[in-house]
RNA sequence: GGCCCCAUCGUCUAGUGGCUAGGACACCACGCUUUCAAUGUGGGAACCCGGGUUCGAUUCCCGGUGGGGCUACCA
């Protein structure tokens, strides 16, 4: 049994994008739980759609999600010499040959088929001429030459066998003009270098499947075996691309996503380990992966379920930990001071853990513990209560409040305190904890007043009562 | 146009000839509650269509239809 090894192969045409993201998971997922190896390979043949920074991006983004790959990147430009070798063999054994038609007679050529509704695809002009090859001065491309006749069958482990007509597959460019190999040719060749037992990518290269194999028979290898993967889907149903959402893992990373949820939830979009388990660590994810189990049909990227797989990580996280997190996102929205105490931060993040979605929704949520918030006087009076009334309240409030020592200033404390003045004065919990907690806070939604006190301080939360009281007159 | 893939609630999915078609997200209601979350309980919501095969099809076969992908000197 030959040990498994599996590859991410992005061209740095851009950002990692969630789809990448997936297929790395599958490729890693598998490595890993056969005990084999994972590699990483920059197919950065296309000189023209190159993306500065590209490489570091994709790079950076597989380690934030702890997807570690088990040796150094190959890098494609790096080995043009190679490539080179293999199309002369082909060009010697005859499965290639050279092809001099300039872009504007291919052009035409393919203008002209559309236009009469023929299949679009080489018409095989230099592949009839004989004799010698041009002279290198003249530009050309090496083209592999297709058998005509024939039925290609294609094994992937997850739709089965697929058939294909050699007839209806077009002489595909294996060397550019630049010298640099298209995708076809570099991709196999690469494989079958670095020893790929399990080509896993997306099912837009099914259809290139075919010519991938026979490009393995004529160079008198043979083929790895092939899992091409559903595609993730716009909520329209399109291949997931940048138009309708983000589609950068960036992004995600940017808005305060886990790197744990962000996987756990993309492993779900054409996976399941048929039990009802939602929630899976990268170690589960490892045991439990299966081909078997990997659907056909394309997955809709659901943000409402991605929302909340992060609110449940977020959940379930030691508080401490949030707080690590969080800390750099409340600074970056300039709420902290160097003076604001750590055990502070602490206590008003321990508020929101229940609450939150996504880290990057943080700052708004807890802003009024930091500065003093707005107040709408409309806000405070509970339902049908008077202003006069909710002053009455929020004036009695404070001064009870005040009159409490600072080492009874506790959730347990306050509410027993509250709760006797509220028995003594007849008091419904509406009328006063309504307003009381709005003057606190000034939102509409927020943590209970007694959680939101002890956290404030007395001197704070009794500025704030009196402010509140005075907006009422 | 050609080639290929796919088809269960709005979404992610379980299902592999006989089930009240199960779960999750979202949604709605109720409970807990001062609000918002969290949490508990309950609810509405699906087998694309037509032919076969079969005692019986969501499930197997064929044909439609629909959706998608590919069809570059891009990957």
């Amino acid at each position: 049994m030959t040990n498994v090894r599996t590859r991410f192969s992005p061209s740095p045409t851009g950002k990692l994008h969630i789809g990448g993201l997936r297929t790395a998971l599958y490729n890693f997922l598998y490595a890993r739980q056969q005990q084999g190896e994972f590699l990483l390979r920059i197919e950065d043949t296309d000189r023209t759609r190159l993306v500065p920074g590209a490489v570091d991006n994709i790079i950076q983004n597989l380690r934030w999600a702890g997807l570690t790959f088990d040796q150094e990147p190959v890098t494609q430009s790096e080995r043009l010499p190679l490539y080179r070798r293999y199309a002369e063999q082909l060009l010697a054994s005859g499965h290639a040959y050279r092809c001099t038609c300039t872009a504007e007679r291919l052009e035409s050529l393919r203008r002209d088929q559309e236009a009469k509704k023929l299949p679009m695809r080489y018409d095989g002009r230099c592949r009839a001429l004989t004799g010698t090859p041009p002279a290198a001065a003249v530009p050309s491309v090496i083209r592999f030459a297709m058998p005509q006749l024939g039925t290609i069958a294609c094994d992937d482990l997850i739709r089965g066998r697929i058939l294909f007509n050699a007839a209806t597959l077009d002489d595909q460019i294996l060397v550019k003009t630049d010298g640099f190999p298209t995708y076809h040719l570099a991709s196999v060749v690469d494989d079958h270098e670095m020893k790929i037992t399990h080509v896993i990518r997306g099912e837009e290269w099914l259809p290139s499947m075919p010519k991938h194999i026979l490009l393995y028979q004529a160079l008198g290898w043979t083929p790895p075996t092939f899992a091409h993967l559903p595609l993730l889907l716009n909520p329209d149903r399109s291949k997931l691309s940048k138009r309708t959402g983000d589609v950068a893992v960036d992004e995600y990373r940017e808005a305060g996503y886990l790197p744990e949820a962000l996987l756990n939830f993309v492993a779900l979009l054409g996976w399941n380990p048929g039990t009802e388990q939602e929630v899976f660590s990268l170690q589960d994810l490892i045991e439990k992966f299966s081909f078997e189990r990997v659907n056909k049909s394309g997955a809709v990227f659901n943000r409402d379920k991605l929302d909340w797989i992060n609110g449940w990580y977020l959940r379930h996280l030691p508080t401490d930990q949030l707080v690590a997190l969080a800390h750099p996102v409340l600074q970056a929205a300039g709420l902290l001071k160097p003076s604001t105490p750590q055990d502070f931060v602490q206590r008003v993040v321990a508020l929101e853990q229940s609450r939150l979605k996504r880290l990057g929704e943080l700052p708004p949520l807890v802003q009024y513990f930091f500065d003093e918030p707005a107040l709408d006087p409309a806000m405070l009076p509970w339902r049908s209560q008077t202003a006069a009334d909710c002053k009455t309240t929020l004036l009695a409030i404070a001064s009870l409040l005040e009159g409490l020592p600072n080492d009874r200033f506790t959730a347990n404390e306050l509410q027993i305190e509250v709760k006797k003045m509220m028995e003594e004065r007849k008091w419904g919990n509406g009328e006063t904890l309504w307003p009381l907690r709005v003057a606190l806070s000034g939102r509409r939604a927020s943590p209970g007043p007694f959680e939101i006190l002890p956290v404030l301080g007395k001197t704070t939360a009794v500025a704030r009562l009196k402010r509140a009281a005075q907006s009422l007159s």
